[in-house]
Order: C-alpha cells, then sequence, then structure tokens
DNA sequence: TCAGAAAATAATATCGTTATATCAAATCAC
DNA sequence: GTGATTTGATATAACGATATTATTTTCTGA
C-alpha cells in the first residue's frame, strides 16, 4: 500500500468558490478569469489563475452548460463506423474540435435502434452542434433537424428541399470527371455499383458518370448494387463479368466496393487490372494507395470538409440562426495502377 | 418560408415543472417518476409518464449529472484511429453502451496535446467510467488513474505493477501459439515485426513468440520495428529481405503491419506467399479477410473484450471502489492462405 | 478639484435536476 | 379503535458554474 501521492485520494472536486478563497476574491472573479473578453484587471486574473493552476482547478463543463447551453461538445451521429473513410472523417473531426477546445460525442444507433432518438438526446446534453453522416435522415428526422434549437450539418450527404445545412463533396462532378476520364482513355463499356439504394452520394456520383458517358455517345452503364460493403462489391463483380458484354472498366461509388470489384476480379474472375479492365473507386481511403490494389480513385479532401462542417457550426454562434447553406467543395482524381490512363 | 411544423420552432426545453404543471403533481414527483425503485404509486407514475410523452420531456442529463454525479457517458481515450482494429472496438462499445442507454464520448488527443490532459477533462464532464485504448500511459498518468473517481480500464494494453484494471487478449499466449504453429509446420527462420517501441501489446506478443521459438530449439528471430503502420510493415519486409538468410515466415504484431509485410514480400521483393515465405499478423481486421490477402492470424475477441471492460466498470457502480483486476480473454488462430500449414 | 463616465468587483438570482427532511395519509397489529 | 409503521407526496436545499444587477473604484476632462 502506497500512500496517495496528495493529501485527497478520491479527491474531492474543487470549485470556484476554492480558488476564490485561496485567491482572496469572490466567486464572480474567478468565474471571469475564465470567461474570455472579461471586465477583470489583469492583477487580478494573474492571481486568480495562479490559485487556479496550484489547486488544480477547471471549470466543471456540466456546471458551465447548464446555464450557457453551451457544453464544449459537438455530437457526431455516425452509423457506419466500420467503412474506413468514417473513422478517417471522425479522427479529423476530433483532432480540429481538440485545437478549439471542444470535444466530440458520438452517437451510434444500437441494433435496430433507430436513428430519430439519437437527436433528442444528443440535445438533451446540450450539445453546441450536430453533424449527422454516415446515416440516411428520415422524413420526421428532417423535421426535427430544422426546428434544432442548434445548427446541424448534414456531412457527405443530402436531404432534397430540406432547410438543413449541408458540406460534401461535389459528388456529380466527381462521377461526370470520371466518366470523362474512362472515355477520354477510350474505355468503351463501363459499368457502375451503386451503394445503399437512396443514399445521396451514391446518386450523384452515377448520376453526373451516366451524364458523362451518354454526353459522349455511350449507353447508360449497366449497374448492380454493392450495399457500400466489400462483399457487396465483391459479388457485383461476379455478376458484372456474367455480363454478355464484359465491361472494361467498373466505377463502384466507394472505394470499400471498389476493393471489392478489384478482387472479385482477380481471385474470382482471373482477370487481370487493368489490362483487362479497369477500375475507379470514390474517397481515397487509405487502402487505395495500398501497392496491392493501387486503386485509381476519387479524393474527397476530407480536411476542407471538415473544415467547412465546423465554419457553419460556429456561424450562428451566437445564437442568431443563419439560413442553411450547401457547401461543395471540389475533389480530384488519383490515377493508380488500377487504370492505364 | 415554411411556417414551423408546432406551435414553437426554437423550442424552449420543456422541464420537469412544466410536466409536474400538466400532471398536476409536485416536481419531486416527476423526479420520482424517471428514478428506478422509487417510491412512487403506480398511478402517479402513470400519470406524470402520460404528461411527459405528451410534452416530449425527458430529464436533462447535464442537470441531472450535476448532482448525481452520473452522466451515462463512458469516456473513450482513443489516440490511434486509423488502425481498423479500433475503430471496431469504437463501434463494439457504442452499441454495447446504447444498449444500458449510455454513451460514448471521444476524446482524441490533438496534434501534440498530451495525453494527460484528456483524464481530468474526461472526469469534469461526469463520466462514468474511463477506458483508455491505444495510447501509451505515462507515469503521471498512471497516478492520475489510479486517484480517479471513477473506474478506469486500459483496453488491449497493460502497465506492470500499476493499480489499474486492464482487459486485453492473452497476447503472450497468442505470439506462443504462433511460434507453435509454424514450427510444428515445419518453418526454420521466422522472423518478427514489432510494433512502437514499449507498446506492452507488441512486447507481449513477441514474448510469446520468442519462448515458443527458443522452446524448440530456434534462436531468438531477427526482428525490425514497423511502428504499427502499413508502411511500417512494408518497410520492415523490405530490410528482412536484405538479410543473409532470408526468413521463411515473418510475424508481425499486428495485422495492419501484417500486409504491410505481405505487400512489401509480393510487390517490392517479387516473392510468392505463402510459397517463399509464410506471413502471420495479429487482430483479425477485416481486411485480414480479403481473398487478395488471405492473412492468417490471430483473432482478438472484441466482442468479449468489450463486455468484460463493461463488466469491470459496472462492478463499482454503486460507488464503492473495487480492487482493480486484470483480465486475459482467449484469442485464437484464424488460419487462412497465407501461410500453408 | 469634481462631476460624470467607465471599469472592476461583489452579491444574488438562475440553469434543471436530485437528495434530504418533513409531513400527511394509509396500512397494520392487537 | 388506538398507536406504531409504512407509504406517498411535498418543500427546500444542494450541485457548480454564469447572468444580471448593484456597488465600488478608477479614470477622464474642464
Amino acid at each position: 500500500m502506497k500512500p496517495p501521492k496528495n493529501g485527497k485520494s478520491k479527491m474531492e472536486r474543487t470549485t470556484a468558490a476554492d480558488v476564490a478563497r485561496a485567491a482572496g476574491v469572490s466567486i464572480s472573479a474567478v468565474s471571469r478569469a475564465f470567461t474570455p473578453n472579461a471586465s477583470i484587471a489583469k492583477q487580478t486574473k494573474s492571481r486568480v489563475m495562479q490559485a487556479a493552476t496550484a489547486l488544480g482547478y477547471q471549470p466543471n463543463p456540466l456546471a458551465r452548460g447548464l446555464i450557457t447551453r453551451r457544453s464544449g461538445m459537438i455530437a457526431l451521429l455516425m452509423s457506419e463506423v466500420t467503412n474506413p473513410f468514417y473513422p478517417a472523417v471522425l479522427e479529423t473531426f476530433a483532432r480540429a474540435l481538440a485545437r478549439r477546445g471542444k470535444r466530440v460525442m458520438l452517437f451510434t444507433p444500437g441494433e435496430d435502434e433507430p436513428l430519430e432518438g439519437l437527436l433528442p438526446q444528443a440535445l438533451g446534453y446540450g450539445v453546441e452542434g450536430v453533424v449527422i453522416t454516415s446515416a440516411r435522415p428520415t422524413a420526421e428526422m428532417t423535421a426535427a433537424c430544422e426546428s434544432a434549437p442548434v445548427p446541424v450539418v448534414l456531412f457527405n450527404r443530402t436531404v432534397e428541399g430540406a432547410a438543413i445545412s449541408a458540406v460534401g463533396c461535389d459528388n456529380e462532378a466527381g462521377g461526370r470527371k470520371i466518366a470523362d476520364f474512362l472515355v477520354e482513355s477510350g474505355r468503351k463499356r463501363p459499368a457502375f455499383v451503386a451503394g445503399l439504394a437512396g443514399a445521396s452520394t451514391s446518386l450523384y456520383r452515377e448520376r453526373g458518370f451516366t451524364a458523362g458517358l451518354t454526353a459522349a455517345g455511350l449507353p447508360a452503364p449497366p449497374r448492380r448494387v454493392g450495399d457500400f460493403t466489400f462483399e457487396g462489391g465483391l459479388r457485383a463483380a461476379e455478376e458484372l463479368l456474367d455480363l454478355k458484354e464484359r465491361p472494361d472498366a467498373i466505377f463502384a461509388a466507394n472505394d470499400i466496393m471498389a476493393l471489392g470489384v478489384l478482387d472479385g476480379l482477380r481471385r474470382v474472375g482471373g482477370l487481370r487490372v487493368p489490362e483487362d479492365v479497369w477500375v475507379v473507386g470514390f474517397d481515397d481511403i487509405a487502402a487505395a494507395a495500398w501497392p496491392s490494389f493501387g486503386l485509381t480513385t476519387f479524393r474527397q479532401p476530407i480536411n476542407r470538409m471538415v473544415a467547412e462542417t465546423l465554419r457553419i457550426l460556429e456561424s450562428s454562434d451566437d445564437g442568431a440562426p443563419v439560413p442553411p447553406s450547401t457547401v461543395l467543395v471540389p475533389g480530384r482524381l488519383i490515377e493508380r495502377n488500377s487504370t492505364a490512363g
């Protein structure tokens, strides 16, 4: 049994009152010392701060949040944590917020918990903003978002006609760019692998892709659904190989499916990439750059997307509601070995 | 401009007082209605609940947490979110906690933010427990953990001699098992790729591995450091190929490095796996099962590890401190195509 | 020097809940 | 039917901070 380092092992929390007593000032002074731009004399502030650090004091976010309605937390509603794109998003958010002294509170629905319940819960915690990623908002949810007392931003998805801010990559332009790239490189029979039905990202990427192909005089591409998963992509590739006219290029709506497609073509179909078939993805996750894959893909600029999201969240910081805005940041095509442009 | 759906667009939060008024009872009654095992008449409770759902009331976790010291949140301290093993852990925790009505609060250090600062912050939010994963606790931090007013559990790592609970896979047994497997299959020159220096997981896995080899009369394996990253594994593979005696099997301390090793052997070294060299990893992340890799690996039973962690966190639910315990759950070897046992 | 403005401090109300003490009513034993 | 015991409800005091208002001190300029 070693003695505890300082007198109190299960330490009582030190409160503002303790600091005030130690510094010989009022509690209000302590509060003001910790409030930026508050009216306080330099000398008083330094005395308070000194006492505070000596006692290891820092304001209790709960108590502060109760009255200010600001908890220093941003809620992140995320349901598909296993697609590597989203952990990357999560990390970027966490780091960017940490830099501002804020924290991420993660809300993931349980097994068959509906997403709707999460928003009120998050609001109950007094979060200062809500970011919804990788979850298809339902109609009720849309309404709830619109009347939420804090800014809500959809990340990497949009809801047509709803008054909710959204930040994303320009998916349609991305799809178009990929189509143009394939057409210019002489591909004749491109195919498409979609994600989940109803997902706005998959939808817009397909729209741009198809538009590009038809603009070049090619027919609308054959399509399969891959559910945004590796296994789904693999299955889709197998199915596309059974077509009368085998595709000479496959664009999958996200990278993880594209990797599945690649593996399906090589391991199951016995084909070579890119000699026999080209493969293109969307996202630019880390695995896309691994030598085994060398996946050509459309990079989503996560950093900028996160920065724009935070900008929107902070733009109504003083409570004044701002009109919802939609921001589309441009991405770019990263060519690797799965194509030979 | 469409009118808001219900009377109040930026709705005032409905408080316990509102519900009390509506139900014709005191505020205390409302509180007791929401407290399990509280002394309240069935009839009163149902009347309160009815009014509550009608008004869309639910207790404010902040206010509740302020006085009860229980916020319904578990803090997760995580620094390496990009190794796919950890998002899987994160998701498992989030789902398991959601099932109990609790939430995950994620604390990720900023760029060069020290880990020490996170623990006090988390405690300030009144979290009911802290799980530390993928972060090497320093000495100060260890002390802070020991005197924390809520249970702290190290997930997938241990600190020797510290009075902190820890949950992990039996890393030493895993390393031993892999050594035995390689030896029995006739491998003569196994090598090892370590993670970060000082990481307990890498250390124990290596210890078991080396013990198994020496028990079979083989020399201690040549080793390289791979920093727990794909690129590190790739580099380590290149270096191991330059040895006078080329290894005929490589065990990497985690899967992501093992995949890097695999790719390095194939793409850079021009070797075949498993014909020329065997590769074994540790974790069993999703990518290990992809056809391109087919990585033989030691599966960490995430579900059981999470369950044990929560059990420890909850065991001192009533405030009574419980002695720290260390739980090692067994994993198992998953054989795939990167070995030919 | 002094009135008036500005700045710094202090005192008190408040955020929304639960804990505690108190009291009234209902139940029980004999 | 009385006194002891349980049950249900209420009122009030926390929890730990900030907002607001009131007060004091310091500064400014004629």
